[in-house]
DNA sequence: GCGATCAGAT
DNA sequence: CACATCTGATCGC
């Protein structure tokens, strides 16, 4: 938050109180298991995957917040003796595992950050989040609403994620000889496997840190690091490439699927990258991305439609929008400063396409020197990360090129 | 030397 | 494309 007293997402020193909203990584930038700041406040589900996150992370620092309940905590004013009380409610935000949104309460007024989350309104637990913002804001503005923007532009636009799972069910059933990658990272889309599980009756492979997350977050007897025992296997995204599936086919014939809401863009005019033109869908959607890849629009992110419905809700006085570092990010006021409060409009539209960036500015040439590094000391590091994330497997096994 | 951060990749 | 992630190189204490 803007005064500094408390902080989202963001662990530099500063602030009197930190809360986390997932564990994502770019969420989780600045911590690590010597990381001593200050209490961090984070859902239950955030609480007991922290430690395989963090190995080491000192756990008296977690403050658990549970969903739907009020809590506070007392922090000192900077310029004056008393202290101030902010309350706080935790939402589901139906992004990844333990994902939540703050609702913050005090002498600023009302303040709710959403982190990464989705809005699913035909579901159970979106309904559930509806109800409890709704009446804890019921006889009160809400003065700033800092929304995930990641996909706040018309031209996304994609379904619920119970159509695409369906989608990607047909997408396997209709190979039913060939094995299955599916990209995923390290946290999230648990559902869609367990539903693609328990559709074709089949287990899912994961590699084995991924499988610990499973065991943590519940699921015991839908995922094997036994590659015989199924054809479908989730990998990780950063290893999910046209080169992989190439490789993976010269030994079985293989595709991949690609769960995300990004290809969903529509795609403007091509001299004309004004990010806010009209929309087009893409001619593509639903369709191959190449020989062995599919993608299909399953996304943890609200996309724009979902985005409007929630701003209209809460009819917010201000926003903010917290991805900001996007070559197109665009002020959500654009689109939705007319259904906030007073002179939101006239202002956004001064503000539309609005860069902002971070405080490292990027003065850097690059190319100037070519160091030859010592190959000692880079795998050493390496050896490190791996170590502290839980040793990491060379599992011939998977194939994985 | 080590953790933090950046650049570049998928 | 870059949702989030990893690797290796570099920065800075």
């Amino acid at each position: 938050m803007e005064n500094g007293m408390i902080s989202v997402d963001r662990w530099a020193i500063g602030s009197q109180a930190y809360f986390l909203t997932h564990l994502h990584a770019d969420h989780t930038q600045g911590l690590s298991p010597s990381w001593r700041r200050g209490p961090l406040f984070c859902s239950r589900v955030s609480a007991k995957l922290f430690p395989s996150k963090f190995p080491g992370f000192d756990l008296s620092l977690l403050r658990v917040v549970d969903i739907g309940r009020w809590h506070s905590l007392s922090i000192a004013s900077p310029s004056s003796d008393s202290a101030s009380t902010v309350h706080f409610l935790a939402v589901d935000a139906y992004h990844c595992p333990g994902a939540v949104m703050y609702l913050f309460r005090g002498e600023f007024g009302y303040m709710l950050y959403t982190g990464d989350f989705r809005w699913e309104a035909m579901s159970d637990r979106a309904l559930i989040g509806r109800a409890m913002l709704l009446n804890a804001l019921k006889d009160v503005n809400l003065d700033y609403l800092y929304l995930d923007n990641t996909y706040c532009n018309p031209a996304y636009a994609f379904p619920s994620r119970e159509v695409a799972a369906k989608q990607i069910v047909n997408i396997i059933e209709s190979h039913p000889k060939h094995d299955i990658v599916i990209a995923i990272d390290s946290l999230g889309k648990e559902n869609l496997l367990a539903y693609i599980s328990r559709v074709l009756n089949i287990k899912i492979w994961v590699w084995p840190e991924r499988l610990q997350t499973m065991h943590l977050l519940g699921f015991h007897d839908i995922f094997t690091t036994k590659t015989s025992l199924t054809r479908v296997r989730a990998i990780p995204r950063y290893s999910f490439s046209i080169e992989t599936l190439e490789g993976l086919n010269r030994m079985r014939p293989t595709i991949g699927i690609m769960p995300s809401g990004l290809p969903w863009v529509a795609k403007n005019d091509k001299g004309n990258n004004h990010p806010l033109g009209p929309p087009v869908i893409d001619p593509n959607i639903f369709k191959k991305y190449h020989q062995y890849i599919y993608t299909v629009p399953y996304s943890d992110h609200s996309c724009f439609s979902e985005l409007k419905d929630f701003v209209k809700l809460l009819k917010p006085v201000d926003i903010k929008g917290i991805v900001t570092s996007a070559p197109s990010y665009t002020n959500p006021l654009y689109f939705f400063g007319h259904l906030c409060g007073t002179k939101q409009t006239s202002q956004a539209l001064h503000q539309k396409n609005e860069t902002l960036r971070s405080g490292g500015s990027k003065l850097h040439k690059k190319g100037v020197k070519k160091l030859q590094h010592t190959g000692a000391r880079a795998s050493r590091v390496s050896i490190l990360r791996r170590v502290r994330r839980g040793a990491k497997v060379s599992d011939t096994d998977s194939t994985l090129v």
